[in-house]
RNA sequence: GGCCCCGUAGCUCAAUUGGAUAGAGCACCUGCCUUCUAAGCAGGUUGUUGCAGGUUCGAGUCCUGCCGGGGUCGCCA
């Protein structure tokens, strides 16, 4: 249950009734309601603004409005008290009995608790990496990877039909960049001495391989022979171990995506030519000549006809072009057509993840959408700023030319997955981040995966015990159902399934905002109730969560940890981490 | 110069997308490990939210203008 959304149903039903009885008008707009926790838990369980926000068109004093729906809401059971406070907020607390009946809710679902349930069929696409097929993956496309990833688990756990979806770049001159070096490769497979690789092609090793699979299949046949003759082939192999190798890269991140959709392909059919055709008729393409940017002038500028889509039109600050000077169409023009397909395939809902380096390119995309969904679509665009690097507080410096540049494996292999993940999460994405190996590895407070895990595996440990303690005793969460709640009486215990319970409006609000580190804060702050109320039998052995001689208390606080471990796991589940039973 | 992002405690960052007295961790101060669940715990201190206006019941959040940092700027992807 969202105990949010059960009250907004409470109060909804307290002004329909004010309603009828006259106390207040009827046609209200009551979109801006809202009802959410207070910062302030003196303020009660939940809070709402309904009295300030209705006064003004109700045309009546908002205290007074508030006190009418207070008392029609103390009629409810589960409301023990229901107070106005400062300029007219309604803050309701909830009866113990009714957070404690949370606790079965939470056992019952398991890790699917907090699922949402939106608009039924609501699709939405993610498109998240979409790196260029030239090299491996290295760390500055981790973030991206790791919060697309993360959002698009976030959407479907709200409950969204989500398509995780990757944009191969295999149209552009950077494949055929990668076809001559990798061409170079084949040679010197064969035999051939190179020399030293020139300026401007790809010298990483991860391409000798590639060579060698050419020579085994082709032998000589290439050998002093032009490009024209072996620049598709090599082309289109050479992409496809590309992708192969960075669909390995993903998969040790824990990362699948749904669909790869190639730019080529979109060429090839005709598509572009298409979405671009589509335009004109629309009105929204035409030949012009740009004005030079402001400012600053390009040294070789000069005043050019171009095709220029009318981004302006739709927000944007310029027209964009659609062509280049030799009639070939720019990445914009096919990048258009890839989300006219998108759109054309069912997603209004589409979400792309970039880095920040791309920033200026959203507001063309976002016109190009409005363009070809006629307004329809929802489109946001969300970048990952920088990470920066430390070992021990130590900045590490990188150099692609020196061949320093770390890759993504390198980062999973010495910190594992899920930590990785998880200290992506810990910063909204666009903020830079600082990515200490050291910290990752740290068994501290200081690290949240750590203090995370260390919280899951705690529960794990305390129902291990209980069940050494009283081995009659049923420890499965189907077991625990019948444990005797109304044990639970102490102010932290309360406190700890009211923070669990506000799990599935987490979901539902950070998915809507398309925030996924709002999870990870959730489950550290999760993490650390828990661990607070679990020191609590340090000094005071009467809160130990088991109690010897004492079987049906020990069942009631195991049920309430086990709501915690649960939690932790469907969260984690979200981030894409795995819960640990125990720390080594 | 245009556009985009950021600016919150000494440091690193949150802040329920417009809610009430802006919160955590680190650092600092106090108390605590023969026993007990200590890869630590409990408590305390910490603010002109970069600056100046505006919008309204209410602004860290929205609008305008400045200041500072980063990114980006017709054919690359």
């Amino acid at each position: 249950m969202n105990v949010f959304a059960h009250f907004k149903t409470l109060l909804d039903a307290a002004i329909k009734s004010a309603q009828a009885d006259g106390a207040l008008p009827s046609g209200l707009d009551l979109h801006a309601v809202t009802v959410e926790p207070p910062r302030d838990p003196a303020h009660g369980d939940v809070a709402s603004n309904a009295a300030l926000v209705l006064a003004k068109p109700a045309g009546k004093n908002p205290r007074a409005i508030a006190e009418d729906l207070a008392a029609r809401l103390r009629e409810n059971d589960d409301v023990v008290a229901a107070e106005i406070a400062g300029p007219g907020f309604i803050n309701l607390r909830f009866a113990d009995d009714f957070w404690l009946a949370r606790i079965p809710d939470v056992l019952k679902e398991g890790v699917g608790y907090g699922a949402g349930v939106a608009i039924e069929g609501q699709k939405v696409n993610v498109e998240y990496v979409s790196a260029n097929p030239t090299g491996p993956m290295h760390v500055g496309h981790v973030r991206g990877a790791v919060v697309g990833d993360a959002l698009a688990n976030l959407l479907e756990k709200a409950g969204y039909a989500v398509t995780r979806e990757y944009y191969i770049n295999d149209a552009g001159a950077q494949i055929d960049v990668l076809a001559r070096s990798v061409y170079r490769r084949y040679c010197e497979a064969r035999g051939r001495d190179m020399g030293a690789i020139p300026e401007g092609l790809y010298p990483g090793d991860y391409l000798i391989g590639v060579g060698e699979k050419l020579a085994d299949i082709h032998g000589d046949a290439w050998l002093d022979q032009p490009e024209d003759v072996w620049m598709q082939p090599i082309r289109d192999f050479a992409t496809e171990a590309m992708m192969d190798m960075i669909r390995d890269d993903l998969a040790a991140l824990g990362i699948r995506h749904e669909v790869f959709f190639s730019e080529r392909s979109l060429h090839q059919s005709g598509r572009v030519e298409e979405t671009l055709n589509w335009l004109e008729k629309e009105g929204f393409v035409y030949e012009g000549v740009l004005e030079p940017p402001k400012g600053k002038t390009p040294q070789d500028w000069e005043p050019r006809p171009q095709t220029l889509f009318r981004a302006s039109q739709f927000g944007d600050d310029v027209d964009r072009p659609l062509k280049k000077s030799d009639g070939s169409y720019t990445y914009f023009a096919a990048d258009i057509a890839y989300h006219y397909d998108k759109f054309v395939r069912g997603f209004n809902h589409m979400v792309l993840v970039l880095g920040a380096d791309h920033a200026g390119y959203a507001k063309r995309m976002e016109a190009a959408v409005k363009a070809i969904s006629g307004g329809k679509a929802f489109y946001d665009v969300r970048f990952c700023q920088l990470v920066r690097l430390f070992r021990g507080g130590e900045p590490v410096k990188m150099s692609k030319r020196a061949g320093t540049f770390i890759t993504l494996r390198e980062v999973v292999d010495e910190v594992g997955a899920g930590a990785v993940r998880f200290m992506m999460l810990m910063r909204k994405n666009d903020a830079t981040l600082d990515f200490d190996f050291a910290k990752v590895k740290e068994q501290s407070r200081d690290n949240a995966v750590f203090y995370v895990q260390y919280a899951h595996a705690r529960v794990q440990s305390a129902v291990r015990k209980a069940c050494e303690a009283f081995p009659d005793m049923a420890t499965e969460d189907a077991a625990l159902l019948d444990a005797d709640l109304s044990l639970l009486k102490t102010e932290s215990e309360i406190a700890l399934i009211k923070r669990v319970a506000a799990w599935p409006r987490l979901v539902e609000t950070a998915a809507i905002a398309h925030e996924p580190h709002r999870v990870a804060f959730y489950l550290y702050d999760l993490a650390s109730e828990f661990h607070s109320l679990y020191n609590q039998g340090n000094d005071r052995p009467e809160r130990r969560f088991i109690i010897e001689g004492n079987e049906s208390l020990t069942r009631a606080r195991v049920a309430l940890i086990r709501t915690v471990a649960v939690v932790l796991a469907s969260g984690l589940a979200v981030l894409g981490v795995e819960p640990l039973d125990e720390m080594h």
